[in-house]
DNA sequence: TCTGGGGTCCTAGGACCC
DNA sequence: TCTGGGGTCCTAGGACCC
């Protein structure tokens, strides 16, 4: 048995605690470079404003409707996150954190009443971090996120076609099973964990339409149609395991920092700025894995939804001497790629630094003139005093000097005109109560 | 004017090997 | 009626997730 648990509106309900006068208001989170609505509350959902909508779009629709947009403000997303997660793994002896905001939690060898765990788990989670949430429970992965998106629907639409008790905590197990037929026949086919927009659109084509109608698939057909991925959904619906928890998930097999700029760029000044930084950023990430890349792929390209104007997209894999994680022969490698790849007359948009082919940075290979050197390996205790002084001052307090000195040169940065305080890590921007 | 970022997995096809 | 067979590795692209 799993329990999926997963935050309500994560990122607008963190906004909220530090900011109760959203409360009650449209409130939507804004993806980087403040481009589209990455959360929403329930009030923005009734507006009719969908996941990843632009907010330009949103703003002439609505005019002024009340919205409150903000930033994204990822830093403290994340220490909620794990303050959330802490008190989730009390629910279970394994716990997968799946998200940002959800995790699986194995429910196995659990006695007693299930629900009422999961309700209590709900009211901790509230009180404490003061973040509303929800958990669905079911025998595979795949039903769990069903069984959390009905408690979700449930108790954001009260009375609305569902069966009394679902609201908060779901528990399918316990469920009549023509309860649960009922429930899965008025669930749409692109709720189901695994069927995106694509899928979902031939399979409506197939006449599966409900979730009732794809557990009914014959797995076999489902791969010889589709594919292995669809036969495993259609079994995890039919209640047969497919999907482990994953507890110990294994290290990263790639690392990278992209970004669209807050203005187009025509020249490569700017965009060696961009890429080193992003390349130094990727390398900083390498090393808190403790992994090693063996490759650095750069890549630049034009504005998409700018159809009208030329687009250039190119990308190039520069590998290193030998797998590293250090800053320098990290952002000179991407700076090659960079090169390698650009061409004057278009407009770029995006560029992004990937590192590749990563490995256990503890098992790399030896090298004869490094180890000689007197004082040890002095390039990765520079890496470590970056790192440190970085960590103690702040970021970016230490930089390559190829990223740019900042202020006005760097027109590229991303815009992010409504970001809230780093309230819970940042000592000058906690908050202060006032009495009174 | 304004459209995110960071991941994983699967599949098909080509290159190459003996 | 016919172009060998069987295998691995790599890459690009697609699809999905949050």
């Amino acid at each position: 048995m799993y329990a999926l648990l997963d935050g309500n509106n994560f990122y607008v309900s963190c906004e909220r605690v530090f900011r109760p006068s959203l409360r009650g208001r449209p409130v939507i989170v804004l993806s980087n470079n403040d481009g589209c609505a990455i959360a929403r509350s329930n009030e923005a959902k009734a507006l009719g404003i969908a996941m990843a909508e632009p907010w330009h779009q949103v703003r002439q629709r609505l005019g002024d409707a009340g919205v409150v947009a903000l930033s994204a403000n990822f830093t403290l997303y994340g220490d909620m996150s794990s303050r959330m997660m802490s008190l989730a793994a009390g629910l279970g002896p394994a716990q997968e954190i799946y998200s940002i905001d959800e995790c699986f939690v194995d429910l196995g060898g659990l006695r007693g009443d299930l629900r009422a765990r999961a309700q209590r788990l709900r009211e901790r989670i509230h009180q404490w971090i003061g973040v509303p949430s929800c958990v669905g429970i079911a025998p595979t992965k795949t039903l769990a996120k069903l069984a959390n998106h009905i408690a979700k629907d449930a108790e954001r639409r009260p009375g609305h076609s569902y069966p009394a008790g679902l609201a908060g905590v779901c528990d399918l197990g316990t469920l009549p099973p023509s309860d649960l037929d009922a429930l899965l026949a008025l669930t749409d086919v692109g709720e189901v964990w695994g069927i995106g927009r694509r899928l979902g659109a031939q399979l409506r084509e197939a006449g599966v339409a409900n979730v009732l109608q794809l557990r009914a698939l014959d797995p076999a057909l489902a791969r010889r149609r589709w594919s292995v991925v669809v036969e495993r959904t259609v079994r995890e619906l039919q209640g047969q395991p497919c999907v482990a928890l994953d507890d110990q998930p294994g290290p990263r097999k790639e690392v990278s920092c992209t970004r669209a700029f807050g203005v187009a760029v025509d020249t490569l000044a700017p965009l060696e700025e961009a890429v080193s930084e992003y390349a130094s950023r990727a390398a900083f990430k390498l090393r808190e894995d403790g992994s090693a890349a063996a490759q650095v792929l750069t890549f630049i390209h034009t504005n998409p939804f700018r159809r009208w104007e030329k687009q250039y997209s190119r990308a190039a894999t520069v590998p290193l001497r030998r797998p590293s994680a250090e800053t320098g022969p990290i952002v000179q490698a991407a700076l090659r790629g960079l090169r390698q790849v650009w061409k004057p007359g278009f407009r770029i948009h995006k560029a992004g630094v990937i590192l590749l082919d990563l490995q256990d940075a503890a098992v790399q290979q030896g090298e004869l003139a490094l180890e000689a050197e007197p004082g040890g390996r002095p390039r990765e205790r520079l890496a470590q005093a970056l790192d440190q002084i970085n960590d103690r001052w702040g970021r970016g307090t230490l930089q390559v000097a190829s990223a740019g000195l900042g202020g006005e040169a760097r027109s590229w940065t991303m815009k992010q005109q409504w970001r809230t305080p780093h309230y819970t890590t940042s000592w000058d921007d906690l908050p202060v109560a006032h009495a009174g």
